[in-house]
DNA sequence: TAATATTGTTATGCATAATAACATAAATCA
DNA sequence: TGATTTATGTTATTATGCATAACAATATTA
C-alpha cells in the first residue's frame, strides 16, 4: 500500500475542482435517485419552475449544453408530465416550457432533499469559507474564453 | 433576451463547482488537443511518470475510476509507446507501469502547456485567493462518504 | 421577395463512468 | 497441504454527458 504521489496534478486548480466535484456529484446522484432524476433533468426542472414560459433555446444557454442534448431532457420531463410544451403564438417555432402541478410538487420535494444533501456533506466547513470559495468560483466562471 | 433566474441552483455549492469546472475543462481540452491527449490519458501519463512502477489497480484508485475504464487508457498510452507494461516477478498478476523516454518528453511538453493554460485562465485571480479555495476544495474532497 | 437567422429536431460520434463476468495468480485458512 | 477467498487485469455491455452536422419550419433582414 505505497502512497501515490499526485503533487504534480495538485498544482492544478482544475484537478482539485474535479476531485471535489466528484465527491459532491456522487452523493447528489444518490440523493436524486429515489426521485428518478439525473443532475441534468433536475437542473432543467428547477430552471423551468423558476422561469416558467422560457423556451428550449434559452434553457440550453443557461444550462451550458447544446440544444440537441436538451431535447431528450425535455422529452423525459414532458413524458413524466412534470412540464408542458406549449406553442408560442408570437413565435411558432418555439415552445414555452411550464411546470405542471406535479412538477411543482417534485420541485419542492427534491429541493429539500438536495439542500439536506449539501448541508450534510459540507457540515464540517464554515459557511463563510464556503462563501469565499463561491466568490472565487464565480471569478473562474466568468473567465470564459472570449470574455477574458 | 430576458434574464434567466438560476438563484435556486446558485444556493448549491455543487452548481458553482460544476460551472467553474466546465470553464477550466473546456479550455484544458483545447490545450491537450495538439498533443492528442484527453484529460484521463493526460492524468494517467503524469501519474505514471511521477510514480514509475505502480500497477493499474493503484492507478485506478488514485484516479478515482473503475479498473475496467483504466484498461483502455493504458492500452492507448502503451500503443503510442509512451509507457510500458512489465510483468512484476513478485506478483505475476499485475503489471508495473513505466514511462518511456517519449513519455517523459511528452510529460514535460504538456506540463508546460497545461501550466500556461491555467496561468492564463486564472490570471485575474489573486494566488492567495486560489490557495484558500484549494484548501476548501480539499475539505470537500475529504468529506467522502464513509470517511465522514 | 430573396437571403439569412433562429428554433427545435434527428442522427451520430466521442468521452466518461459504472457493472457483470471471467481467467489468472496470490493469499488465507482450516 | 489443499480448499476457499481475494486481488489483478480483462472483455463486454450499458448509461450518461457532451459536441457537431444536417434538416424542416418559422422569423427576420436586406
Amino acid at each position: 500500500m505505497t502512497k501515490i504521489n499526485d503533487e504534480t496534478l495538485r498544482t492544478f486548480v482544475g484537478y482539485h475542482l474535479k476531485r471535489s466535484f466528484n465527491v459532491i456529484q456522487s452523493d447528489l446522484i444518490e440523493t436524486l435517485r429515489p426521485f428518478d432524476l439525473r443532475m441534468l433533468t433536475y437542473s432543467a426542472l428547477v430552471l423551468i419552475v423558476d422561469n416558467p414560459g422560457l423556451n428550449q433555446s434559452r434553457l440550453s444557454q443557461i444550462m451550458d449544453i447544446e440544444r440537441p442534448n436538451l431535447v431528450v431532457i425535455i422529452d423525459e420531463l414532458e413524458e413524466r408530465e412534470l412540464i408542458t410544451r406549449e406553442r408560442v403564438p408570437t413565435d411558432r417555432r418555439s415552445y414555452a416550457l411550464h411546470p405542471t402541478e406535479a412538477g411543482h410538487a417534485l420541485y419542492r420535494e427534491t429541493l429539500d432533499a438536495v439542500t439536506q444533501h449539501e448541508a450534510k456533506l459540507l457540515s464540517g466547513i464554515a459557511p463563510e469559507q464556503l462563501e469565499q470559495m463561491i466568490a472565487t468560483l464565480k471569478l473562474i466562471e466568468s473567465a470564459k474564453k472570449g470574455q477574458a
